[in-house]
DNA sequence: CGTTTTTGACCAGCGC
DNA sequence: GCGCTGGTCAAAAACG
């Protein structure tokens, strides 16, 4: 609703507010190495600048194919790798203007991004024997950024994600990410049955602790640090410095080290939950 | 109570 | 023009 009427010429506007917020951000943090990393997908990267018009979905495949094959993934490998092209052919479909496309293991969760995201659709690929999960940005209202995650159909272990548009604020901030958080963490079985029986469109296969990332891992199955970190982090966070998160954070903050090295703690632990899911760490 | 996930329905782009 | 498909909406349920 509220994301039809705005969305298209925010966009723009947006991207310089954006990047100019980035730029600062990364370079006052204290972990520049991952940071810039975490948020490499929506800096305003020369190299994304210069690709545009030169890179096409072919070049993507391309580039995930020779990823197959010179990493074979390591369990315990780090092995995320982006591929940036800029939407410029007509005929791609709406609201595909930019994309960086990650690849992501479950290792690599640990120093994924560590935005909040929201999932709100979930939709199996033609070709895919994978659901592909659609999430959105929760620490802002009118956050632009998109994220779609999927596994790779050639490597279960691999996750596919995809982000989209940009984030409207320097860096990730909740509101109150304690509520519905932390859901199905041990997929309570009863609370499905009645919506799988009703008979699905998409999703058939999914949404079982199995295959679908999600449902185990409360958010995206990439980022479990971003899952249960804004809210735990927020905690923490808000006693001290509530004020400004909720509206305000989007202004040019710099975040705190206890944001980030609680984070990591946070993430590995969430990472121990993920690998004991089969269905998040790889299908047994 | 505020937030999240789930999921059926809807919309629009794309190929034929 | 039609059908397929991907992407999004929104209601309901769940969670802390």
């Amino acid at each position: 609703m509220d994301w039809m009427s705005w969305q298209s010429d925010a966009d723009l506007r947006q991207e310089e507010i954006l990047f100019g917020g980035f730029s600062d951000f990364a370079e006052t943090s204290a972990l520049l190495d991952d940071l810039e990393q975490l948020y490499k997908p929506f800096y305003p990267e020369p190299e994304a600048v210069r690709d545009a018009g030169l890179i096409s979905e072919e070049v993507i495949e391309e580039a995930e194919n020779k990823l197959k094959e010179e990493e074979p993934l390591t369990d315990a490998s780090t092995t995320s790798q982006v591929v940036h092209y800029e939407e410029t052919k007509q005929r791609r479909r709406k609201n595909q203007q930019k994309r960086e496309v990650h690849h992501v293991t479950a290792a690599d969760g640990v120093s994924s991004d560590m935005w909040a995201w929201r999932k709100y659709g979930q939709k199996p690929i033609k070709g895919s024997p994978h659901p592909r999960s659609y999430y959105r940005c929760s620490s802002s209202k009118g956050c632009l950024a998109r994220k779609l995650v999927e596994r790779s159909s050639s490597d279960p272990r691999v996750f596919v994600v995809t982000y989209t548009g940009e984030h409207n604020h320097t860096h990730p901030t909740r509101r109150n990410a304690l509520a519905g958080s932390t859901r199905n963490k041990f997929a309570s079985p009863k609370a499905k049955q009645p919506a799988i029986a009703k008979g699905n469109r998409h999703a058939p296969l999914a949404n079982g602790p199995c295959d679908s990332p999600s449902s185990t891992a409360t958010r995206s199955p990439v980022t479990p640090p971003p899952v249960v970190t804004h809210s735990e982090e927020d905690k923490r966070q808000l006693s001290s410095n509530e004020s400004g998160l909720s509206s305000g954070s989007d202004e040019n903050n710099t975040v705190p080290t206890m944001f980030f090295s609680d984070e990591m703690f946070m993430g590995f632990e969430e990472l121990n939950d993920m690998v004991m899911d089969p269905g998040v760490a790889g299908y047994s």
